[in-house]
DNA sequence: AAAATCATGACAAAATCGTGACAACTCCGA
DNA sequence: TCGGAGTTGTCACGATTTTGTCATGATTTT
């Protein structure tokens, strides 16, 4: 269930806003620098937010929140279609407004598109395939292919390849690779990982005397690149 | 510059945006199924859709798009508030929508905060990275690139060039580089900084023998300008 | 039990590091 | 303006550290 975050100081909204929104897990914050930091604490997918509040307004916390790199979508409540013109612009940093008084049934479809919008960031790159070359890492098959033909990794040869392609061109450390693949229980010399780097390459490298995808870094660790 | 892509059959209203978003480099469509094309073909950044055209209708077009695994954002013209209601939907995958006949400063702001929101996805990951003249240094590829190509840097080599771009424009004398850089267990001679100066100078200038970046202050030590 | 996989150590190969030598340059005073 | 002392640029070499590679035994899977 999606979280919403709700910063109003008039109860009568709040009240209008809490029984039209059943739908969603929603916070409620009358206040300004609470709001801030609830925004800033929870896992929130999504503000909507008074612009005329006690103290703090609205328009400050916006901007607040972008400065600390807040990235959750924002929806300006403001009574005057002029005054959402200034605050919806570049620099504030909110993606949307709705004016007072507003359509429940409008509020709702804004918060949806933009919850959509949301979500295709995080889970549009969930395809169950890597390519680079020409090789194909088939996560479901735990395999890479080279044109077709298997390349017959072993399991942990397998994690430390999808583990590059996941951190593509970032190097990585032997002790980082320990740590993320063999995990803390049990704890190989560093050498054994050179060992799986050497078995890696025999298998995806076309020379791998003269490796062009899983690329030394020295005194450092390795790294991957396409 | 931004990429829009306009399909809109009135040629009324296609001359008012197109003088209107000069900002942005437009593509035009008046016709469904060649904006659908289009909005494939090109690298959009976002597409202004109307709903009621020949043949194929708007709403159409948009489930369409989405269907293909499109994610670009997309912003509906339509006549009616009831009409947007029904396709601002969360089924058909629009964005946003404005009904004619529509403010042109709301429309531009709409823009704004959609190709904002969808900057933030491909540049909200490169926070580690640190730009100047044709160079990038890329703090997790533990590299340099000059437009594009590795400059493979050692790794000290890369240590000293994060530690002059993180103290840009200050003069950094031979022995705070030795206390900073190799700390206060091993410590080479003065001459040793000479020789990584040279190295570093070799990769990142275009002439090391002039360089523009790593200046050396006489007596003093060295300082980084951008 | 056989086969595959995994982990280790030994040694060779390679890259990087640090140094000294000397040339080129800068600054300053004569 | 010239020269000299000090500073910096540059190169090549050896030392050191790191990595590549293989053979071997342990462990797990089939």
């Amino acid at each position: 269930m999606k979280k919403i975050l709700i910063i109003e100081d008039d109860p009568a909204i709040l009240i209008g806003l809490e029984s039209a929104l059943e739908e969603y897990e929603l916070i409620s914050s009358t206040e300004g620098a609470d709001g801030l930091i609830k925004a800033l604490d929870n896992s929130i997918d999504l503000i909507i937010l008074d612009i005329m509040l006690p103290i703090m307004n609205g328009f400050d916390i916006c901007k607040e929140l972008r400065k600390k790199g807040l990235h959750t979508p924002i929806i300006m409540l403001t009574s005057k279609k002029e005054e959402a013109d200034k605050v919806f612009g570049f620099e504030t940093g909110a993606d949307d407004y709705v004016t007072k008084p507003f359509s429940i049934n409008e509020l709702k479809m804004r918060i949806k598109a933009l919850l959509r919008r949301a979500e295709m960031q995080t889970t549009s790159n969930d395809s169950d395939s890597y390519k680079f070359s020409n090789i194909i890492v088939e996560y479901k098959k735990l395999d890479a292919f080279r044109s077709g033909i298997a390349l017959g990794l072993s399991a942990k040869e397998f994690q430390i390849l999808k583990y590059f392609v996941e951190h593509e061109s970032e190097v990585i450390s032997r002790d980082k690779l320990l740590d993320d693949i063999w995990g803390y229980d049990n704890y190989p010399t560093t050498r054994t990982v050179d060992n799986y780097i050497l078995s890696l390459r025999k298998k995806i490298e076309i020379d791998s005397s003269n490796p062009r995808h899983i690329l030394t870094v020295h005194t450092v660790g390795y790294k991957f690149v396409k």
